[in-house]
DNA sequence: AATGAATGAGATTTCATTCAT
DNA sequence: GATGAATGAAATCTCATTCAT
């Protein structure tokens, strides 16, 4: 309209509230989680929120978003590196057990994404669509049935991990993935 | 003055609460569950909520705890009936396929309380403690690396139960426990 | 349920707040109502609000729902006392000059319950009975076609009081609603 | 430097945002108008609103003299085409059951300038503007008494039509037209 | 022993207005 | 001349918790 090209003050403000979102949710949990603590952490105005996001939800949800994005590709990078079966077996395991994955952090915020998901259906898509990349990284190593027993492992011992003491015993993780990548199929 | 006993005039109160509580979390989310919405559900007066419990935490907390006694219980009640390892499998995967042990409720449940658990540490010993009584009714027919690994499929499962569409083939869980089972020593 | 039979601490406490919202809309304007000025005008604590009421609209709409309540039993009293054809001309009068029934503040309360009425379909409905009641006080002493054309002459009249300088002339609106009274029919 | 003219890009914005308030008042009353509704009604830029009025007040008051300013003209049209007193009751009557006079909008749009007017000085000081125009382009053919009267019948009887049903019937308002303007003087 | 009326703290959200460009 | 990103003030509303009875 002939105008001024208007451009943002703070062109990573989006992104930096998406990020200080899912530290206060690794912080505090959903619940608990509030615009003001968010502002805060994100060191903006609390009118920033609402005007970047339509509301609570939809900020989680775009959160979560941001989440599930940087694991898919973390998990793709990790498997895309394997060149045989035996590599890909090390791989997974290397993702159970490693700190970087599942750093304490990201632990807790799968598991809140999770939680969150099960009354969010725009969270639950990005959860079906994580779901369907996870396979299809696995995919490209395993039977269609052991892709499925193993993504369920990549699943399930992050949540031990929660509730024990240290990261799981990575010979172990091992034997499991490869009894099933070798006999489930 | 003497020897009057007053007695509580509806001694199931508290476990109607506890079960509402439980309804209202699998229903909402433990974001979004709030005192009204419990006392609405069990049908009692709200000023009883915190009269019976000092306050919403610690009225989840044994919501929580409820829930982790009943599933626990489900639990070893399956194993116990296993005969040899063989029986065994069949009865974990029942666990992980079964309609009952992860009827859409409980699944919501179980990922509520992981999340919950995270920044309750009552809850969270309660996860532990649940974790420990998981193991020890695998440890009976299982090595022990192989119950850590059983013990994570049984978790991560029913995580896919809540993003995919209907329950897990029971063939495949079956092969991969029993893969874990012969090969995780 | 066996329980103290609980009573309210002020039990005018709902009037007093509707009170307040006739006052603070007479002096504000239904735009500029805001909780904030009602519970101060009432004396009441901001919660107070919310608790008794849903929410701002149902609060307008009571608050107008007892503001046309007083305001029909007035106009019913004023045509009840009328004898004869006359005596209600002159009670019509009354009404239109008076300072008792269009006071300034009433004045200015009816023309924002129409102007909120019609946004709120609560409130047009409030309106409708009240324009029922109105017709069928006058039809005891007038003929159909000059009770509404009496009625809309005591709608329109004080929307000059709110504009004009002092109140109409009693003779020139005696005049008018004899004038209708005699050749409407 | 020097020379330059500026000229405006959008010459007609002005009347275009005025318009635009006046659909949104319409449509949602003055309480919930706000400058992004009226922008996006108009389909102009937000700031544009602060820039060409210097506040929400302001605004409305011009809205509200444009509103004023079409109506009065009107009115006197209609009236200025009547050769003899009876043919300005049929305009009246006309103005009053006609659908073009008092469109839906226009009742609404009249209504909710009266109640601003009390509670802006500057509306009401056009309200008191058009009164004096209205009784100006009656006196031409009514008494001076009449003219008031008829006055009232013009504003009261839109009022019954934002909550009756229909129109009015134009012979009962012809009637009391007539019945005014031969026996008010 | 039990309750529900009451409230204050804080959550979400809306919005007029400012201002760098 | 014009804009839209940005914000602070304040609005609505929710809710855990208190407490007189």
């Amino acid at each position: 309209m002939g105008g001024t090209r208007r451009v943002p003050n703070d062109p990573r403000r989006r992104e930096r509230i998406l990020d200080a979102a899912l530290d206060v949710i690794a912080a505090n949990g959903v619940h608990r989680t509030t615009h003001r603590r968010i502002a805060e952490r994100a060191g903006v105005p609390l009118g920033s929120l609402t005007y970047y996001f339509g509301g609570l939800d939809e900020l989680l949800e775009q959160a979560f978003a941001r989440l599930s994005e940087h694991m898919s590709q973390w998990y793709q990078a990790a498997l895309d590196g394997a060149r045989d079966q035996d590599e890909a077996c090390e791989a997974v395991a290397d993702l159970i057990c490693g700190q970087e994955y599942v750093s304490s952090r990201e632990t807790v915020l799968i598991i809140e994404m999770y939680s969150y998901a099960q009354h969010s259906p725009g969270v639950a898509a990005l959860g079906r669509q994580w779901l369907l990349r996870s396979r299809n990284s696995l995919s490209a190593h395993f039977s269609e049935p052991a892709c499925r027993a193993i993504d369920a492992l990549i699943e399930g011992w992050p949540i031990h991990r929660a509730f024990d003491e240290g990261p799981p015993d990575r010979a172990t993780v091992l034997a499991a993935v490869r009894a099933i990548a070798r006999h489930v199929r």
